[in-house]
DNA sequence: GAATTTATGATAGTAATACTATTATATTTG
DNA sequence: CAAATATAATAGTATTACTATCATAAATTC
């Protein structure tokens, strides 16, 4: 029994410890300076995931978080050169953070479909859980995703910014996705399509779950997970 | 052959004559002064979809808007009380003119499967030709409806907006579908969410095969239209 | 056909946005 | 302790997203 508390407090332990060193990464064309690296910089990334959340990203501005965290508007626009780029930053981080629990739930499932069961999960599922020591909150942060996601996209800018690899992270995402769907079956024609529609698709639910009710079966009781994974067994025939 | 050819015309006149008298009608609420009313409202139409194809939504102004069609910024806001105004009537125009044509296209169709694999076609193709006899054009409008959507509704004012009805059309568009895929197997546990999946991915979809190659298997050869008919077929199992 | 209503145009003005630039003042580092 | 670096404060600009007012043109009605 103590061996088995040792063992399981071992890995929190362990696991915690990987999560608060290790950093998500994110393409450092992205910021002017780095967040990561100075006490307001985190506070800018902290406080802008609660205002974004508060006021929507359309009314988000960098005036108002510099009052919000007792700063002045200039000192943030020496992190970024807008609030697009922040977005970009945010969502980056996001799927970063994503994809890192994608790779550490699934690899060590030996088998492929319990592998793509879990993959689903990982990437439709709502945040409620915060990974408390750090600064920024995933849980709120998994609301702007499904709220604002798509704006840092749906520009005229994209093919420019997609150049520089700010989409990177998200894409690779996808990738990784599509190859547990083609391990399970490899004669499917679609595995980006698919992988690209439950990624988007699970945002989309989750946004009419809270908001156009009639128009989806999730609530409650039925997720997005439970949707999308009755939906690819079909689509693969396992 | 003259018999047909006369049936043929009398079939394409009635369509036509159809279509131009056919007022497709948005909801009141979204417009001052319907557009559909005067020229000028018309030119402010015809124009806007121009011009926000152009330049993106976002870097759209009705300044910009007015010296385009040798208008006053003013004389637009008699129209549309704000661009988010405007963008709600080009959108809930363009669900309007789907869903006429998923009614139209699949009514007098008797066999089910036939009817849903119609359906998800008008739903899910790329807009190719105009109905050139209308200031609207609809290939252009389609492409907006792919990059700016979602911008209609990522908003802070949503659930107001859709308790004023700003949305109806296109929830009643998804209803539709969603009827048309039970009356194929009705067992099916998740219509509303395949229904919504199907439109919003289509549009995703396309907007991959545009930005994003590399995370979708749509080309020039494979349509959004072919995934998902292939992926409705085999979720409900036809 | 004059009077009146309605539609459009022109101009001005406002508060907010999305920044850039400059200078001053802390704080950290060599 | 000097020098470098980070942050704060202030000012300024062009643009946006409107509102308000007044003038004029066109259409309608009496």
């Amino acid at each position: 029994m103590i061996v088995i508390l040792l063992y399981l407090q071992t890995n929190i332990l362990s696991m915690i410890n990987l999560l608060s060193n290790l950093k998500i990464s994110v393409p450092d064309k992205i910021f002017i300076k780095d967040p990561e690296s100075s006490d307001l910089g985190k506070r800018i990334i902290e406080h802008s995931i609660l205002l974004i959340e508060e006021i929507g990203f359309d009314n988000f501005t960098f005036k108002k978080l510099g009052a919000k965290i007792g700063s002045n508007e200039s000192s943030i626009y020496r992190y970024f050169e807008s609030k697009h780029k922040l977005l970009l930053y945010l969502t980056s981080w996001y799927w970063a953070w994503i994809e890192y629990q994608l790779v550490f739930a699934t690899h060590n499932i030996p088998n492929k479909k319990e592998q793509l069961f879990k993959a689903i999960e990982v990437v439709t599922k709502s945040i409620k859980e915060d990974v408390a020591f750090s600064h920024i909150n995933e849980v709120v942060l998994n609301r702007i995703i499904v709220n604002e996601y798509s704006k840092s996209y749906l520009t005229k800018e994209v093919d420019n910014e997609n150049e520089e690899g700010y989409f990177a992270i998200y894409k690779r995402l996808i990738t990784r996705l599509s190859g547990i769907i083609s391990n399970v079956d490899n004669s499917y024609e679609y595995p980006l399509s698919l992988a690209s529609t439950i990624v988007e698709g699970a945002l989309h639910q989750h946004f009419l779950k809270s908001h156009f009710r009639t128009i989806t079966d999730c609530d409650q009781d039925i997720t997005p997970t439970d949707f999308f994974t009755n939906l690819t067994i079909k689509v693969l025939n396992i």
